[in-house]
DNA sequence: TGTACATCAGTGAACGCGCGTTCACTGATGTAC
DNA sequence: TGTACATCAGTGAACGCGCGTTCACTGATGTAC
C-alpha cells in the first residue's frame, strides 16, 4: 500500500537530488561573485560537473534555481528568528534582548554567508521572482515578529497598522545588520569591523526599543 | 591666456561629452530591467546609436560607467537631503517634518525613478567598485544629517557615534521608504500603495523621532 | 584671413569564444508478471 | 527469484548567435603661423 505523491527515496530519485542539490550548489558559490541575472546556465553545470542539458532536467532556468535558494536560505533565517523570538521572550532587559539577537544574527550570516549575500543582493535584483519571492517571506517574518509583540504585555493597545509598522523594523534592522556583517567580513580587520557592526546594531536596537516603549507618544 | 585643465567647450568635446551622456542614459534606461553585472557593452552603444569601439573612448568598462552613474545619481540625492533639512529646521512638530521629508522623497523617487532603481539595485550588487561608491556616498550623507542633529539643541549631549548611528538610521530609511514608492509604482493601484508606503514610513519616523526624544533612555 | 598640419571622436570590419537550446542517445534503475 | 520491458537522469554533438576587443581608417575640429 503506498499513496505516496511525493517521489520514492529510491536510488534513482535520490541521485536527482543529489545532482539538484550539486546546481544550487554550485550556483550558491558562483553567486558570490555575480548577480543571478548574469548567472549562466552552463557555468553553473560545469562547476556541478554534469553536462549543459543536465540542468533543464531539474529547471526551466536560473530564475527557478533562485526561486529555489530563495526557499533555502529564507528556511534558515526562519528557524534564526524563531529561536531569537524564544530567547528573548520573557528577558526584561532591552539590552540583553539587543545583544541576543545581533549576537545570533551574526552566527547566523558567519554559518551561511553566501545565502545570506544571495539573498540581499537579490532582494532588490534583476529577477523579478525571486525578488517577490524574497519580499513575500520578509514580510511573512515581519508578521511573526509582530504577533510576537502583539502577545506580550508592553504590545497592547497597538493597532494593526502599528504592529505591522514595528514588525517591518525590526526585519529591516536585522537585514541590515547581516549585510554589516558580511561587509566586515571583507574589512581589513574583519573582528574589529564586526564588533563595530554589532555595536551599531545594538545601539539602533535601542533607539527602537525607546521609540517602542513610548508609542505612541 | 588660459591655464585651465578642464577642457574647453569647443564644439568637439562638446560633442564628446553629449556622447557620453547618451551612452550614461542608454545604460540607464537598460538597468531599469537588468543589472550593471549583465550589462553589455555592445547593447549600450547600440542603444546609444554608436558603434561599439566607440565605448572605448569614455569607459573602459560597464564598471567605470556604472560609477558615472552612482554620482549623477548620488548628486541629485544630495541636493534633495539639503532641502529637506533646510525645509525641516525649526519645525516643532515631528509629525509635520515627517510629513515633508516623505513627500519630497516621494517628489524624488518621481522625477527619477531609473536613477534611484539603479542605485538601490547596485548597493548590494555584483560590481564592487559601485557598491563601494555608493556605500561611501550614503556614508556621507548620514555625515550630513548626524551633523544637522548635532547642530540643534536637542542634540546636546549626544556622542559621536550616537549621532552617526543617528544619521545611518535616518539615511537608510530613506533608501527603504525610496525602494517602497518604487515598488508602489508597480503596483495594481499604484496611488492607494503610494499612501501606503507613505503613511509607513512616517510611522516608522514618528518611532525613531520617539526614541531620539527619549535617548539615552 | 588663409593655409598646412595635428588631433582625436567615432567608424566598420574582423577575430575567436562561450552562450542557450535541441535532439537522438545510453544505460542504470524501476516495474510487471 | 528471474526475465522482459518501461522509465528517465544524464550524455554529447550540433546549431546559430551576440559578445568583447583590436585595429587601421576617416573626416571634422582645432592649432600654428
Amino acid at each position: 500500500m503506498s499513496h505516496a505523491t511525493a517521489p520514492p527515496p529510491g536510488s534513482r530519485s535520490l541521485q536527482k537530488l543529489r545532482t539538484r542539490q550539486a546546481l544550487l550548489d554550485a550556483a550558491l558559490a558562483l553567486l558570490e561573485e555575480k548577480s543571478l541575472g548574469s548567472l549562466g546556465l552552463r557555468e553553473v553545470t560545469r562547476a556541478a560537473g554534469v553536462t549543459p542539458s543536465a540542468f533543464y532536467r531539474h529547471f526551466t532556468g536560473p530564475a527557478e534555481l533562485g526561486v529555489a535558494l530563495v526557499e533555502e536560505t529564507l528556511d534558515g533565517l526562519h528557524s534564526m528568528i524563531s529561536t531569537v523570538l524564544a530567547e528573548t521572550r520573557g528577558k526584561h532587559r532591552e539590552a540583553e534582548r539587543a545583544h541576543r539577537a545581533v549576537e545570533a544574527i551574526a552566527r547566523h550570516v558567519r554559518a551561511h554567508p553566501a545565502h545570506i549575500r544571495f539573498v540581499i543582493r537579490e532582494r532588490h535584483g534583476s529577477v523579478r521572482l525571486v525578488r517577490e519571492a524574497i519580499g513575500a517571506q520578509l514580510r511573512r517574518f515581519a508578521d511573526e515578529v509582530a504577533a510576537e509583540y502583539a502577545s506580550q504585555p508592553a504590545g497592547r493597545g497597538w493597532s494593526e497598522d502599528d504592529l505591522r509598522m514595528l514588525g517591518g523594523v525590526y526585519v529591516d534592522q536585522m537585514v541590515m545588520t547581516a549585510s554589516g556583517f558580511l561587509d566586515a567580513a571583507d574589512d581589513e580587520h574583519p573582528e574589529a569591523a564586526v564588533g563595530r557592526v554589532a555595536a551599531e546594531a545594538r545601539r539602533r536596537l535601542r533607539l527602537i526599543g525607546l521609540g517602542r516603549h513610548h508609542w505612541p507618544g
